[in-house]
RNA sequence: CGGGGCGUAGCGCAGCCUGGUAGCGCGUCUGUUUUGGGUACAGAAGGUCGUGAGUUCGAAUCUCGCCGCCCCGACCA
């Protein structure tokens, strides 16, 4: 993408309504706007990230053997009434009618909706175990939003529901979720935390919350030093195998992680004190077993191999999409702009011509601009006709995690430069030596 | 939903107390200039001062209602 033809609004002034980091620099970058109490447009900067997180979820859920589908964001009241949520969810459901006035809803989630899919469908127990999720906007009309995306009242979610046969069924599901869910969080750069939680108004025994830390969290986490050193890395994961997922799940959770809600203090002080650590954490998912609450209620039955009938084991898990964008930039920023992990950059690198109009320089640019198209990646390239200054604070600001810069003194000895947004070092190399450097990157990624 | 604050040009703000022709910086547009970290000069465009009512000869300014937004708490992916 050349910057010239571009939409990317940035802002040199720090808007007024913004308070933390996150949603202060994505309203800088361009990436969203604010249209009303906690609804946002997602501009082309915000979009392309919003895009690439949700890209990662999904071929994580399938990776792990989950099935995508779409819902709709508008529900009819009546399966709400089925489960008993209409009366329960309170102000928090935004409710509509439709010209005949019939009750509806904007979704804040989807277990009633699925379980009517399901139970529609399904009718024996030989077509369990099933796993199906989407990726679809929410609506939760918050009393107070705040911080941007983070806390929004419309959110983009990735909602997973299981249906299995027996509880132990049910539970390799919630085990396949936290690793898959693990994963997933670690191709984003993120170290996202398990932590046990309560359950709340979705109900069940088993919850576990995943927790980024950040000192803007909402929540307040309680932990062992040595839980955020924990790392999947490269190792491959048969989610069939019940006892190495289990073993997966055990390894990441047997040590105390907790928030401020099941936080037990003799438990906690059980830890070495030097590793005990108080700090504060931003939820971005969370995975519950909750049981047959909700396939009792709406009759979701299968036959069993006995020639009985019983209500199937569920649960459902969640990923906040949307919020992700603002937990990211939460974790990676400094003082000039967000910096992008490799893994959900809007762009993979940035070239800045240091004297656009220049016949050597601008060459060299549109080189360097193929030879990326050419590698399979997506450059940004700063084109416009502004002095150095402003096309750095640009770069710096919006955080590609690699920037080339192409001046007239390099380009007399063949050189340019390539600078980590990160580190913020640089190396003068040539413009080849550049592409193929950037392009391992990303191809190791 | 309790408490606090704000609404004046695209963005950031001053003016309001003490009513009298609506201003500044940034951005935008035109021209010139400059060119390795948000450049300089000259000119231009852009505002029913959130909204409705009231007081007044006269309201951005005073009074009341409404709407919107932000912050702190109680609640949540």
């Amino acid at each position: 993408m050349r910057l010239s033809r571009y939409f990317l609004p940035v802002l040199k002034e720090t808007p007024a309504d913004a308070q933390i980091a996150s949603h202060r620099l994505m309203l800088r970058a361009g990436m969203i706007k604010q249209q009303q109490a906690g609804i946002y447009s997602w501009l082309p900067l915000g979009f392309k990230v919003l895009k690439r997180i949700e890209q990662i979820v999904h071929e994580e859920q399938v990776r792990a053997g989950h099935i995508p589908l779409l819902m709709p964001t508008l529900q009819p009241a009546d399966l709400w009434q089925e489960s008993g949520r209409y009366d329960a969810y309170g102000p928090e459901m935004l409710r509509i009618k439709d010209r005949h006035g019939r009750d509806m809803l904007y979704g804040p989630t989807n277990e009633e909706m699925i379980t009517d899919i399901f139970r529609s469908h399904v009718e024996s127990y030989k077509s369990l175990p099933l796993t199906l999720y989407h990726i679809q906007w929410k609506f939760r009309d918050e009393v107070r939003p705040r911080f941007g995306v983070m806390r929004g009242r419309e959110f983009l979610m990735k909602d997973g529901y299981n249906f299995d046969l027996t509880k132990e069924d049910a539970l390799h599901a919630y085990n396949r979720h936290m690793v898959s869910y693990l994963r997933t969080y670690e191709r984003m750069g993120l170290t996202a935390i398990p932590m046990r939680a309560d359950s709340g108004p979705i109900g069940g025994d088993d919850t576990h919350e995943f927790l980024v830390l950040a000192e803007t969290g909402e929540s307040e986490v309680f932990y062992d030093a040595q839980v955020p050193d924990l790392k999947l890395g490269e190792r491959r994961v048969d989610y069939d195998n019940r006892d190495e997922v289990a073993g997966i799940c055990e390894e990441f959770t047997t040590l105390y992680a907790r928030t401020d809600e099941t936080h037990d203090e003799a438990l906690f002080n059980a830890i070495p004190e030097e590793r005990r650590r108080v700090g504060r954490g931003i939820e971005v998912g969370q995975i519950f077993y909750f049981g047959t609450k909700y396939s009792e209620a709406m009759g979701a039955t299968v036959n069993t191999p006995d020639q009985g009938r019983v209500p199937v084991h569920m649960g459902s898990h969640g990923i906040g999409v949307s919020r992700l964008v603002g937990a990211l930039i939460e974790a990676n920023h400094d003082d000039k702009g967000i910096i992008w992990p490799e893994g959900v950059t809007p762009f993979h690198v940035g070239i800045v011509n240091l004297k656009q109009g220049d016949v050597s320089c601008d060459s060299a640019c549109e080189a360097l601009y193929r030879a990326f198209v050419e590698a399979g990646l997506e450059p940004l390239y700063d084109d416009r006709a502004e002095r150095a200054g402003a096309k750095f604070a640009t770069m710096d600001l919006i955080g590609l995690p690699w920037r080339i810069t192409v001046g007239p003194r390099g380009i007399a000895s063949g050189k340019v430069e390539l600078t980590s947004r990160r580190t913020g070092e640089s190396e003068e190399m040539t413009s080849e030596e550049a592409v193929e450097k950037v392009a391992a990157i990303y191809a190791a990624l």
